[in-house]
Formats: structure tokens, sequence, C-alpha cells
DNA sequence: GTATGTTTGAAACGTATGTTTTGAACACAG
DNA sequence: CTGTGTTCAAAACATACGTTTCAAACATAC
């Protein structure tokens, strides 16, 4: 992040800001004056405020779905087993691993993703779905094989369930740290907590489908 | 809402508003134009925006946390047994069935909170914390001596997770209604969800702890 | 009926925002 | 060197916001 050019470093640090204080809250002349550019050149390069949003979770997700699309072809191909466990366990490790050189890395993109999904109107969910939903549809068949007793309905809305558990949890960490820090004397870190979904997230999603 | 004073039209038109678009993105010149009152009304009776915003939550939550505790009271007084089903149910039915004549009042309830979380700062979640953290931590405790395998720092997580799966999904109910509907062709209700998140939840919260 | 405290209405204020403009600085091909 | 397209910098622009002001309308008690 050093000496980038203008794009990226208005980029990265737009990314940061989001992640922090939302996109309504954070201005273009906090961003460009953080990332020591001028203010018109958001514009010039972006065209607007909001295909600047647009840009930066494209610049997160495009790496990420491919490297779980390969993810999947390499499961399919050595032919390990569709189980909850490790289907999600690929998500994690890739969530948590995409940027190994920056932990924080991670809690930004969940962080993000919180900020697109509570957006008014739903304006970003649409766009994440209609260019991510691809891989995340394959994502959900494979876990349907690994619990194949629960009707596809079902487990369409325990993805939903899981996916508001992660990005609820870690995009609001900072607090939550603070309060768990103050209950019970103790410090966690991201992998802790994505340590401790793994099996709440198994178990809710292969739970017995009531009736 | 029809000829309600002045103060109860503008809490009844922000929590619609707030919980549509969020609080940033909610301008007291929306709120005050569409309620039918003076510009100047909001900062007379309130004081300000953010006072505003407190204000909704308090209408919210104190008769809720209120019933909330009487619902504890009877469970302890009748001896109804601390499960995880029993617990979160009252939750729930509680949430659903507070303003039976408007159903759509607990997705504002809960898209509400969803905003609250995502607030920059974590400052409404601090509030809240500080406000109705003990009823919280009563429910906390039912919970606890429902599943006393889980040690309580994990369980403290999986509340929390629990929170985010109820909390994203039933705030971003439109746009999953309108997928859910493109893929199986379905419509669902509040309610539907809510029957939907119980087996999850519960699931999740009486999953095996590793190692 | 008058006086007093409360609520409303219309307008203005100050500020912060996203965007646009204009011209200089620069890179590089002819 | 010259010309052309790109990038940057400073300033201004238009707008929307939360808030404040101040007088009129209202309600209530004396």
């Amino acid at each position: 992040m050093a000496q980038a050019g203008t794009v990226d470093r208005i980029l990265d640090t737009a990314e940061v800001l989001f992640a922090q204080k939302g996109f309504a809250e954070t201005s273009l002349r906090a961003i460009t004056s953080k990332a020591g550019v001028n203010l018109a050149a958001v514009n010039y390069h972006f065209g607007s405020k909001e295909a600047l949003i647009q840009a930066v979770f494209e610049r997160f997700l495009t790496p990420f779905s491919a490297a779980l699309g390969a993810k999947l072809d390499e499961m399919e191909a050595t032919g390990t087993p569709d189980t909850p466990e490790n289907v999600l366990g690929i998500v994690f490790r890739l969530a948590l691993g995409t940027h190994p050189e920056d932990p924080q890395r991670a809690a930004i993109f969940f962080r993000l993703s919180g900020q697109a999904y509570s957006q008014p109107q739903g304006h970003l969910r649409d766009y994440l779905h209609t260019h991510y939903g691809a891989v995340f549809k394959r994502l959900q068949e494979h876990l349907q094989r690994a619990v194949p007793s629960v009707p596809p309905m079902e487990l369409f809305w325990r993805v939903q369930f899981s996916l508001g558990a992660v990005i609820f949890t870690l995009s609001g960490m900072q607090s939550l740290q603070a309060i768990s820090k103050a209950d019970f004397n103790l410090d966690v870190s991201t992998a802790d907590i994505t340590r401790r979904l793994l099996p709440f997230l198994v178990g809710g999603i292969q739970a017995d489908v009531p009736e």
C-alpha cells in the first residue's frame, strides 16, 4: 500500500474506511485525504462513489470466488467426500487465508459483506447475487450432497442462516471482543471465532427437519 | 397511526423509514414530510436526530424486554424445563406476537436491530447492551442450564451466532424472498422462516464442542 | 379575559457532501 | 521539438442535510 498508483491507493483506503464506518458515513474527502490523493481522483477514475463501492467489492470477490471454484474442482477431482465439515471448511480457510500477510483482511471482508447486505434497497445484494451467484450455487450443491436428508428449500434457508451468523458476528467483532473481554476476561481472534463457528454451523445445517 | 399526536406520528414514520433505508440514509425531512409534521418538530420534541433513533429503539425494546422478563418469571414459577427449544421458543413467539395486529412489525424490529448492529462505532450496540443487557443475561443463563455441557464462553459466542442468523435473515427478508421465489417458486412468510430457524439454532447451540 | 407556558409553522443558517470544471503537469509517440 | 492523450491539482458549484430562530397559534390556569 506504500507507493501504489492512485487507483489502488483509493481502493485500499476505501476498503478499510467502508468496513469501519459504512458506505454512507464515509465521505470521498475522508478517503482521498487519507489516501493522499486529490478529491477529484475518485470521480475521475471510477465515475462516482457508487462505482467505487462496486469496485471495492469486485477486487475482493473476484479472486475469492475464483479460488473457491478451484477448490471445488480439486475436491471433485480427488473425490473428497461431501461432508458439511469439508465444504464449510473450504470456505473458511479461504476467507481467512486469501491474504495471510494481513489477518485483519478477512475481518474487513466480512464487515464489508455485512455493510452490503444491510444496504438500502438491497442494491448491492442483488449485484453480488448476479455476479457471484454461480459459485455460490455450486457450493450449495455440494452442501446438498452432504446433507441429502435436508430438503433443498430448507437447506437454502439454512445457508442463509449460516451466512448471517458468520457475517453478523465478524462484522461486529470489535464490540463483541470488548464484551467478551469484560464478561470473561478473554481475548479472541478472528481465527478463534471461525473455529467456534464451524461446529455451530454444522450442527445447524444437519439438524433434523421437523414433522 | 391515523391521528395520533406529533410525537407518535414521528416515531411511527421514523421506525418504518429507518428499517427500510437505514439511519444515515433517512433524512429528517423525509420523516417529517411523510409524517405530516413540521421539520422542526423532531428537534423540538427529541432534541436531535440521534435522540430520535434512541427513542425509536426504546419504544420497541422496553415493552419487549419487560414481556421477556415476565415470560422467564413464568417459566421459573411453573417449573418449565430449560430446554433450548423452550427458551428460544419464548423469544421467537414474543418477537412475532408483540404486535399481532401488524405482522410486519416483527420484521421491522429485526431490521432495526440489524441496522443498529452495523452502525458506525457500535454506538447503538453499546446502548442496547447497557440498557437491555440484564434481560439478555438472564436469557443466557436459562440457555446455559439447557446445555450444561457447552462451556459458558462457547455458549456466549453461539448466542451471538444465533443472533446473527436471526437478525441478518429477517433484516434482509425482502431480497431473500425474491431469490427464494425465483429459485424455488415459493413464497415464504416471516413466521415460516422463524419456524425454520428454531431447529437450526437448536442444532447449532447444542452441537458438540470440539476437543 | 388575560396571562403564561407549550407547540407548531415557515424561513434561514451553517456545514458537509458528491460532483464538475479548468488548467497545469506529465508521458510518450511522431 | 511538437503534439496528443492521460493524469493530477485546486477551486468552485449545486445540493442536501441537521439545526436554529422567531413569530404565530394554541391550550390551560388564574
